[in-house]
DNA sequence: ATTAACATACATACCGGTCGGTATGTACTG
DNA sequence: CAGTACATACCGACCGGTATGTATGTTAAT
C-alpha cells in the first residue's frame, strides 16, 4: 500500500533514486554518471543511497530491471496482444516513435541502446539484462510475423528471425543516426525507410 | 618522408600516440579512456603527449581526423569508384564486413558508432566530425543508388536518401545487436537481413 | 645556441565507497 | 500504558585512488 510521504518513506526514497539515476545515466552514460549528481537531483544523501543499494553497479542494474525493462515490455506486449495485421501494428509502433521523439530524445538517443553500446562489452551484469530485453523484442516481432504468415498477411518467403533482428537493428540505428546529426528530420527520413521496409513485408504487392 | 627511427622521431611518437589512443578509446570509450593507459601502451611520457596535443579532446579529435576518417573513406570511396551494379557492390561490402568480423569486433562494436553513441550528444567537436563521416557514407550510397536507377539496376520507386539512411542505420544497428548478444551468429543473421533488403532494391523481381 | 622534443614531479579535482553516528518507527514486555 | 530493545532509514565527513592538466627541468637536433 503506497502511503503518502512522511518523514520516512523508504519506497519513495528508493523510487526517487531510481528515477534520478535513470535520468543521469541516460544523459551521461553509466560510468560517467555521478552519484553525487544523483544525490543532488534527489536531495538524498550518500548514506541513504548506500542503504538502499550496495554499489553503483547494483543501482544501475536496478534501473534496468525496474525502469527500462518495464518500459520496453509495454511495447512488445502490445505487439503480442495485438490481434490484427502485424504489419499494421509495426507501422503504428513506428509512427508512435516518430511522433513521440522530441529534441531531448534526439539528442540523448535510446536509453536502452546507450547502455548497450557503453556497457555490453564491459559488464556481464548489464549485458545479460540488456540482451534479454533485446531478445524479447526480437521474439515478439518474430512471433507476430509468424502469425502474419499463417494468416496470409505477411510474405512467406522471409525468415522471421532474420527480419525481426533487422527491424530492431534498423530502429536502434535510426536513433543513432539522429543523435549523430542532432536532427529530428534525419530521424524521420530514416524511419520512413524502416516503415517502407515493413510495408514490403506484405504479400504479393 | 618517413625516416627510420632515431632517438628523436616526433612523427613516430605522434603516430604511436594516435594509434594507442584509438585502441584505448575503442575499448573503453573516450571519456573512460585513460591518458596514463595510452602512455603505458606507447612508453611515451606525459610531457611528450602534451607537447603533441594540447588536451585530451584534441587527441580524440585527431584520432577521428587521422585514423577514423581515412578508414571510413576507404569504404565509401570504393563505392563511388565502383562502376558496376551498385546493388552488387553493396552486397560485396556487406559480405566483407561479415567475413571480417572477429570476436574483438563483435565485443567492441564499431569504433565510429561507439563514439557517436557516447559523444554526439555531449561534445560538438566530436559530433560535427562524426556527422560528416556519416553524411559522406549516406551520400556515397545515395549517389550509387541514383546511378543504379539511371542504369535500370535499381528500382525507381525508392527514395535514395531514405534508403541510404536506412542502410547505414541498419548496419550500425547490426553491430549493436551483436555487441549486446556478444554473438557473431546474431551479427550474421542480422546482416543477412540487410543483404536481403539490399537485394530487394533490384527492379521487377 | 636555439629550439623542438621530450621527461619528471606535482597540482587539483572528482570519483565511488566507507564509516561512525543519529533519528525514527516498531515490537515486545512488565 | 510506559519503557526498553531493536531494526530500519538516513546523515555527512572522509578515504584512497585516479583523472586531466601544468610547471619546470633536461636532452637531442639543426
Amino acid at each position: 500500500m503506497a502511503r503518502a510521504a512522511s518523514l520516512r518513506d523508504p519506497d519513495r526514497t528508493r523510487g526517487a533514486l531510481l528515477e534520478a539515476a535513470f535520468d543521469e545515466i541516460y544523459e551521461q552514460g553509466f560510468r560517467a554518471a555521478s552519484l553525487d549528481n544523483i544525490l543532488r537531483r534527489t536531495g538524498v544523501t550518500k548514506g541513504a543511497l548506500y542503504h538502499h543499494f550496495p554499489s553503483k553497479s547494483a543501482l544501475g542494474y536496478a534501473v534496468v530491471d525496474e525502469i527500462i525493462v518495464p518500459h520496453a515490455g509495454e511495447h512488445w506486449e502490445r505487439l503480442i496482444d495485438c490481434e490484427g495485421n502485424p504489419v499494421d501494428a509495426l507501422l503504428e509502433l513506428i509512427q508512435e516513435e516518430v511522433d513521440g521523439a522530441d529534441d531531448h530524445r534526439v539528442s540523448c538517443g535510446c536509453p536502452f541502446n546507450n547502455l548497450v553500446q557503453e556497457m555490453a562489452g564491459l559488464d556481464e551484469g548489464f549485458r545479460q539484462r540488456l540482451h534479454r530485453i533485446q531478445a524479447q523484442w526480437r521474439e515478439a516481432i518474430a512471433a507476430a510475423l509468424t502469425r502474419g504468415q499463417n494468416n496470409g498477411q505477411v510474405r512467406k518467403d522471409i525468415d522471421v528471425d532474420e527480419t525481426a533482428a533487422m527491424l530492431v537493428a534498423s530502429y536502434e540505428g535510426c536513433v543513432g543516426l539522429a543523435k549523430c546529426g542532432q536532427s529530428k528530420e534525419l530521424f524521420d527520413t530514416c524511419m520512413r525507410g524502416v516503415a517502407n521496409y515493413v510495408r514490403g513485408l506484405r504479400p504479393n504487392n
